[in-house]
DNA sequence: GAGTAATAGTTATCCAAAGTAACTAATTAT
DNA sequence: ATAATTAGTTACTTTGGATAACTATTACTC
């Protein structure tokens, strides 16, 4: 809570620096890592209802990050991401790793390893009380 | 970034039950930990711009959860919890404090130690960069 | 002490990003 | 074959952020 404005705000003006925003980042992220994903899917890890993400991708698709997949089932919408999009993933993430490294600064690598583990252990139990 | 949408939609759901809103509390957080406050000073706490700070604000004061406190600089607007803005706060920290029991489950107190710890030195990290 | 700087807050306006409700089209289950 | 479910969309609302331009007050400077 305390955490997360200045975080944010930080992302934030990265991510403005590459006309990105932050749900569209997220969306990036989600598709560069694994391959492809229909809205429900996407709906669903990043806790955000369908409509939210339906416009997310549109703008996505318009600015050519995105494309979809043909599948069977005709009433999804499967998508990857372009050559482009990998590309501008990739210019990206060189920014915010470089973010990352600045706001782990001094803290021990045990340490970081620690708080990552004691965040996926909070994320688990958030995630029980969905379904 | 991963952990913040669950948690976001848990808070939410549990400040709505008594018609809160997230930038609210973390406003009645603030004031009850730290008796009054200037806009400016929530302003830079939060990480957010002043405007917002004034409809948020603005809001609280209607609702009867806070007040302002006399100053002598006429320009400033000191605000403090009433008192049912201080009851108000309690009743939801309840709630609040169950919730992040919750989401701490199965996490040894030494690790929520480490966890806060590293937090904050990533907090201190983020201030560093801005000013 | 007059005049300029800076500071606190407000108003107006914009926009991202979420939500809900109601819908269509396609697929599954009965 | 029909009903129920699922995937996605459309239309609309709301929260909560940002900027720009402003007023009122206080602090600074010569």
């Amino acid at each position: 809570m305390l955490l997360y404005r200045p975080f944010e705000n930080r992302l934030n003006t990265e991510l403005s620096k590459h006309h990105l925003y932050r749900a569209q980042w997220s969306i990036l992220y989600y598709l560069y890592n694994d391959g492809s994903v229909t809205l429900v899917e996407l709906s669903h890890y990043l806790g955000v209802e369908k409509p939210t993400v339906t416009r997310t991708i549109a703008k996505l698709e318009d600015m050519g990050y995105l494309e979809p997949v043909p599948t069977k089932d005709k009433r999804e919408k499967r998508m990857q991401l372009t050559d482009t999009g990998r590309k501008v993933y990739q210019e990206v993430r060189v920014a915010i790793d470089e973010f990352e490294q600045e706001i782990l600064n001094g803290i021990s690598e045990e340490e970081q390893l620690k708080g990552i583990r004691v965040m996926s252990e909070i994320r688990k139990n958030l995630m029980k009380g969905e379904l």
